[in-house]
DNA sequence: CATTATATCTGACTAAAGTCAGCTATATGC
DNA sequence: GCATATAGCTGACTTTAGTCAGATATAATG
């Protein structure tokens, strides 16, 4: 019935107007929308006045006057930055910090209205959660984490449920041959986890043990990133990873079940070796020598 | 991780960079964003001056003026209404034709990018499907169309495809007992589909035969737009189609693997009867007295 | 036909956003 | 130490969006 583009243009119209709506909430206080926004960006988290001008992608003077509103309005303080005096650092006030709350209860109760509108949450989360990982694609980050952190278990929990949906026999961490995290941390290896906005979209450990031999373990990618290319620049970083580590030769176990996997392997350089280990679950090994 | 407020929130800051870029794009044909909406409401259809500013939101002396400014630049030409002189017809002129492609083909060249950018074209595409219905929730409307419709096709076109999908031994129209077109159509009967801004998002067929007692058939609701009581609504209208052409009894055959049709059913004044048909694939069968 | 309502337009205004040249203070490189 | 670069600020300006009170023409109503 619609062409795909058409469904796309459906879909800009129908949020162009939810970002308005938004936008008028933010009005009810009495405040012009710009200096809503630099109010918005100081209170979550942007201290320096080129920041923020980057990120709201505002003109220098125009800045100037919004900080001066706000300044005048006992809602921030500016003072000079510790090693460059020309630069300057914004920060709240218990007034502003009062006046952000504020904002950021609109937004969350437009967040919660949108929900409760839905009855099927998470699949409609899981659509936002795709739609926005696109969008933001380029805003992908790649960064090492201690594989005990916050994002590295959020990442591997979805990855162990992963498994257990889609082994026909279900999958239990405990039987597998689950390595041990100081493996994953360097020197011996390390781990990766890809970010986007604060959302963990993906993982991959590198778990090494000093010799010249490694293993890549736990690559998963969110099934909201599905489709933009995070498994590949995962697995390469994996790989920069263990060069700089001096690991000459990689190897990794996998499941025939997850098919995307093996493609992967198979266009980046993976060549398949025979069973190197007596773990239960994979039924697929692979090597590369870098 | 993140808890489903930011996750929304999280969408909502992906969402209103994208929708500040598609504008940005707009601004490049040396036209401010009022006169180029303006344009682009009159492009897609919008002919009369108060229609396009309720689209809009326009003030009428704003209004006015962007017509002005577009009159002027040899874009629109406006003629007194046939029947009510006071009101103005919109007509793009050649010259406003021309550029409102260029504006389309900004739109499409945006859509495609968006799309190419993802492997997966189907799962972003619904995923975008289900939020534009979501928000434009008050916007899906009811009307009564010709089974044999475009619409109405497409409809049971996806509604096959899913029982196909759904049933563990297939589905095949020809074995079902198809409703004959004639049937769903006033005066023995009637077909309901529910739009979204040009997109079909379900339907109902009612097949009568002129007797007190008739059928309801082919409900259906698009997986984009389940969640928001899309059955209910279409169940209602058909059943106020039914008391309107007089019909006091209404039977329905289903299939207990569509377990939300029968729950939605059961709480909704329907009865459990004995099997009143040789179809193959129904299993449950429900009456109701209007 | 007079009255009232409606659709659009015009003039006069304001607020907000954005632009740009030049200023000041500080930092950096030779 | 001096030239040059950088960060932020100020003043003067323009454009865009929006508001509101009438004005004008036409339509509907009794």
């Amino acid at each position: 019935m619609l062409d795909p583009v058409s469904r796309v243009r459906r879909f800009n119209r129908a949020v162009t107007s939810a970002v308005g709506a938004l936008d008028n909430s933010f009005l009810g206080r009495g405040r012009p929308l710009g200096a809503a926004r630099v109010l918005n960006a100081i209170g979550h988290g942007h201290a320096d006045v080129s920041g923020i001008r980057d990120y709201l992608g505002l003109d220098s003077g125009l800045m100037s006057r919004l900080l001066r509103s706000l300044e005048d309005e006992g809602l921030i303080e500016t003072t000079a930055h510790k090693d460059d005096a020309r630069r300057r650092i914004i920060r709240l006030t218990p007034a502003g910090r009062r006046e952000f709350n504020a904002y950021e209860a609109l937004s969350n109760r437009q967040a919660e209205d949108f929900l409760a509108r839905h009855a099927q949450r998470e699949t409609l989360l899981a659509a936002m959660d795709m739609i926005a990982s696109v969008l933001r694609h380029d805003g992908i980050a790649l960064h090492e984490a201690d594989p005990r952190s916050d994002e590295a278990r959020y990442c591997l929990g979805a990855y162990y449920a992963e498994l257990a949906r889609r082994f026909s026999h279900g999958f239990d961490v405990k039987l597998s041959r689950d390595p041990d995290a100081k493996d994953m941390v360097r020197p011996r290896g390390t781990f990766i986890v890809a970010m986007s906005d604060g959302l963990p979209l993906g993982c991959v450990g590198l778990k090494g043990s000093g010799a010249e031999q490694a293993e890549i373990k736990r690559l998963w990618v969110a099934p909201a990133a599905r489709g933009l290319g995070l498994g590949r620049r995962l697995m390469e970083a994996a790989e920069n990873a263990a060069r700089e580590l001096g690991i000459a030769v990689l190897r990794l176990d996998t499941n025939s079940a997850l098919a995307e996997a093996g493609q992967l392997y198979r266009k980046s350089g993976w060549t398949e070796i025979p069973r190197f280990n007596d773990d239960p679950y994979p039924d697929l090994f692979f090597e590369k020598r870098l």
